[in-house]
DNA sequence: CTGAAAGCGCTTACAG
DNA sequence: CTGAAAGCGCTTACAG
């Protein structure tokens, strides 16, 4: 495989390094002559430009990057790609990278600051922990996406999330008002001020306003997988067969404990109800569906991507909150006799 | 945000910026006292390494590139995280690249190439159409992985795949043997040499011997998806309620398939048994789980990682056929009266 | 409109 | 064991 650089197209095409430069990048200050003779060679070498060490001399923060944490979330992917669309109106360009669900986003931050000249970044699915100091520190506009950072109080970062509480709150309302008085919860580490706290303290303040006292052992924690909720399910079934209903914290955990009910005779909803989060495509398509809290995909990318338009020119960090919608489905019903 | 380089931890450290690049890439050759000043200053300043610079110099080709073409095939990522774990042991250290359904996995390679020394590929969900021909042109080695390179005949490529044709082939068989006389086959293009076509003849083989006549009719050209097998089923069904099975290229489709039938007011598998492929892990949590055929991930990806690294030693390409199996699933059922 | 030159942040022989 | 210097492939003022 021959690599070519564009000392060898400037040589071929009989003009100067920088005169290839200029071609390859559309500048305006090249006659069309000239610029007819480079594309020619490029085309006939099959070069392809070298973005080390273009990244390396184009230092100005000039893109806006999109940190997805968790390449296997569904959600998230959706909400990445659909960030992409709007952000093509705007003038600055927008980047995505994925990293590992044990990555640390703030690293990915600074290296794409580094290496990227990316300026400015949208979070998603971050969570807001010790290390999002971080993001006080380095200064620039950032957004967090599905995370509510209000009571962090940054001066640079603005978010975009829906009102978790509430949302797992009209969730529970719906299965109660259902009949169900004995329900589990199942989902991420309740302590703490993160979504996942919130929303358990939605379903907390469901049952309070419902008169119902919630035995703590009818919290489970549980991964948010298909293998997550299958195994906290059976797990949990074993020794709790009064339970109505299963409430989660994700639409995989869901189908996981839909899964595992079915496995262990119980039918879904006749016996169990079951809820979902998210409002995923697969939740929709699930026999049954999955009743679920839908976030709207498409307002969150948009309210980010203007949040951090906004900032770019100079706008004050806000924290919006968009409205979820509960997502119909067979999964839930009537109590049993 | 401040940005170090290298040249700020020498100063800091009292050292020359060799002497800092020999500690960040763990060389031997640096006295114990000069290394541990030299990381003091790295973590005081939460120093990143500029990647594209590194890139720039270091122009050896030494890793070996998986390139995965689509973000959301959620088998394809299996594979390649089981990739990433077996390359471990090797002494070629891997990456991996995603790129979009429609980039071209060639341009992927040439890019890689050039700038990060990638010198071998693993190709995962790649194609082989014109484009192919490019493999033959780098003359680098490369892996097809789920692909059967094998006709190609390229001196530089071997492949892993399982046998489509007989896969496909019994797991109509298995369909048949529940006494479906009118089955519909939903699946990719089956005119050419690729993994559909193979799919489609290895069908059409079972149906042969059965002595079944197919109808051209219930062929049906489908996205592989959710939406995909949902939209071909509720057009297709209208026509064809005759039809007592679906048999689908993909787990996907497969769960798509029957969602419709569902919402059309048919039962799976009493009315309409529907089967899948690839095995996938939703399939099976799928309600009815989705019978398949599993492409077994771990093995593809060991032998992948194994022809590849073969091949850097100066072994001839090979192609090598993994086993297939079926996975039993509740999607299945005795033709109805 | 075009070219010669400096420099982006690293690594790696080469001296010492 | 350590340092000075060249150079990886680009871009971008600066001249002309």
């Amino acid at each position: 495989m021959e690599i070519y650089t564009i000392r060898d197209v400037a040589r071929k095409a009989g003009v100067a390094v920088s005169t290839v430069s200029r071609v390859l990048n559309g500048r305006p200050d090249v006659s069309e002559e000239t610029r007819k003779k480079v594309l020619d060679v490029v085309e006939q070498f099959g070069f392809v430009q070298n973005r080390n060490a273009r990244n390396l001399k184009n230092t100005k923060p000039g893109y806006a990057a999109i940190i997805v944490r968790g390449r296997r979330n569904a959600f998230l992917n959706d909400v990445a790609t659909q960030m992409i669309e709007f952000a093509q109106g705007h003038k600055t360009p927008f980047l995505v990278k994925y990293i590992d669900e044990e990555d640390d986003e703030f690293d990915a931050m600074r290296q794409l600051y580094a290496e990227k000249r990316a300026g400015s970044f949208i979070l998603l699915g971050s969570r807001l922990d010790e290390r999002c100091e971080a993001v006080r520190a380095v200064g620039v506009p950032v957004v967090f996406a599905t995370v509510d950072a209000e009571r962090a109080e940054f001066d640079n970062a603005s978010s975009v999330c829906v009102d978790d509480r509430a949302a797992m709150r009209a969730m529970m309302d719906r299965i109660l008002d259902q009949g169900h008085t004995r329900v589990a919860v199942f989902g991420g580490n309740r302590d703490g001020d993160d979504i996942f706290a919130r929303r358990y303290q939605g379903a907390m303040d469901s049952l309070r306003a419902h008169g119902i006292e919630y035995d703590p052992d009818e919290y489970v924690l549980s991964r948010f997988s298909l293998e997550g909720g299958y195994e906290s399910a059976v797990r949990f079934f074993e020794k709790h067969q009064d339970v109505t209903a299963v409430m989660t914290m994700s639409d995989m955990m869901a189908m996981g404990v839909t899964r595992a009910l079915r496995d262990m005779g119980l039918r879904v909803p006749e016996d169990v109800s079951v809820s979902g989060f998210d409002g995923t495509v697969m939740a929709r398509y699930y026999v049954p569906s999955i009743a679920s809290v839908r976030q709207p995909v498409e307002e969150i990318a948009r309210k980010s991507v203007e949040l951090l338009c906004d900032m770019l020119e100079g706008g004050e960090a806000r924290h919006v909150k968009v409205d979820y919608s509960l997502v119909e489905g067979e999964s839930i019903a009537q109590v049993r006799a």
